[in-house]
DNA sequence: ATGTCTTTGTGAACGCGTGCACAAAGATGG
DNA sequence: CCATCTTTGTGCACGCGTTCACAAAGACAT
């Protein structure tokens, strides 16, 4: 899970659960496919193979939307598709501001995935003076000297961070102050923030370093017994043994 | 969350559960940042409030690797980094594939923070025939049609995929053919993969829409009786009464 | 050596999320 | 109008993850 929640242990929202709200996106995109194709009407197995789901997962899913369903037939696509986009509040227009223009923070204002589902790149904000008035994505780069009145003149609510790590938090805190209420990181630090601001993290390095973990392990178990074969310090002998090279040992 | 494991139910690794590795890349930046500070040692509750968990949550996942604290004292912030390197695979070299070599591959190319946990960047792999021999990060871009041999001769295990949603399923299928068994997913698609192959998404524009829901339940609730009411019909009534302007009905 | 004080490691309870399995609902055909 | 068949919606049980709260372990001073 390259995600991450923050603060807010369990929402609940108005009754659906967290772990349904991540899932909405994913079973939005599949149901825009087949509306695409003009596919009238889907199966709860059909979906949930295209979202990549379980189908009673799915089912419970929507329930927690409200009854959508027509019994011995499946769901209407495209009722559907507007149920799941009210839900998520995609059929209103939110306007967004990217912090930090660098590589990243320029592949983000080129991805198109945004504003296809209502998001509106409102600015790009960068420290570096000499980027300012140039374009990226067909938006000029404005200087963060100016971030409260962008924030403030846009309306902009939410926020995404793409500066270094040394400098996330203070701009985080300038965009709370301004008035933005979410934020999505990509930052790698951990974000404080007051109650009331979602914060959500995407943290590249963190991804590779999961899959790392796993296939570690599929390496050492295919060659049980091999020099990598991670002994784990059996509790009494305190700390001394493990595997080979202890970098460096404690008191 | 980002992120989001596919197959595999409750791997359990060897005894560490899901959540805890997710958590270890976590630890690892925090201990990283105080063992550039030269911190000796810290406690469970500062170590926690670093990373942005709860302390009985940090203590427990480090009781997965073993005892490795002290008590009265806390935990070797030294001794930690390198237990969990060594726990997350980071001790050795991982080479990577990025294929996709557009806006955001050049961005992943262009990121600090793989090298500096232990990946490396092998190879680039693009499919537009104008881009082979350019060079991205230092790196000359290759084809396509190379993929197979590249995998092959660099030993590559862990493959990103940048591309556009439409390639992604057959890049992966010949990643997985060519012996990459973890694969980190930016392509706005559901992967499928055979039984041992690791694979991890992230998908900016579902983080923005799960944000957008919170952010319309905010400015829903300290606004409440105003038009956007959302009635959620009642049960009974079927399908008909919703909010205003239903897009389209069914049948 | 003994007592005090700090901090770890973990037993136990709780809550959320998942998946099974089935009854209820509706479509469809005779 | 009735029977059959498909598919939804959900009650229930189970397991993982989180959190509390405390006993055990060690440092440190006397």
């Amino acid at each position: 899970m390259a995600t991450g929640r923050t603060h807010r242990p369990a929402t609940r929202s108005r009754g659906i659960p967290e772990a349904t709200v991540a899932r909405l996106p994913l079973y939005l995109r599949a149901l825009t496919a087949l509306s695409e194709r003009s596919v009238p009407t889907v199966s709860s197995e059909e979906l949930a193979a295209a979202a990549g789901v379980n189908s009673a997962k799915l089912r419970k899913d929507f329930s927690y939307l409200g009854s959508y369903g027509t019994r011995g037939v499946g769901y209407d696509v495209e009722y559907l598709v507007y149920q799941i986009s009210r839900e998520l509040g995609l059929t209103q227009d939110w306007p967004v501001v990217i912090v930090g223009i660098g590589n990243l923070g320029a592949a983000l204002a080129n991805y198109g995935g945004f504003a296809s589902r209502g998001f509106r790149v409102a600015a790009l904000i960068d420290a570096d003076p000499a980027m300012a008035g140039k374009p990226v994505a067909g938006i000029p780069v404005q200087h963060t000297d100016d971030l409260e009145k962008i924030i403030d003149d846009n309306g902009v609510s939410i926020g995404v961070i793409a500066t270094p790590a040394g400098a996330a938090q203070q701009v985080c805190d300038r965009l709370v102050a301004a008035g933005v209420t979410s934020i999505l990181n990509f930052a790698p630090t951990v974000l404080s923030v007051p109650d009331g601001v979602d914060v959500r993290k995407v943290d590249l390095s963190i991804e590779l370093q999961i899959l790392a973990f796993h296939e570690q392990r599929k390496a050492g178990e295919e060659a049980a017994g091999e020099s990598a074969a991670v002994p784990l310090a059996p509790k009494e002998s305190g700390k001394g043994p493990d595997g080979d090279v202890p970098a460096v040992m404690p008191a």
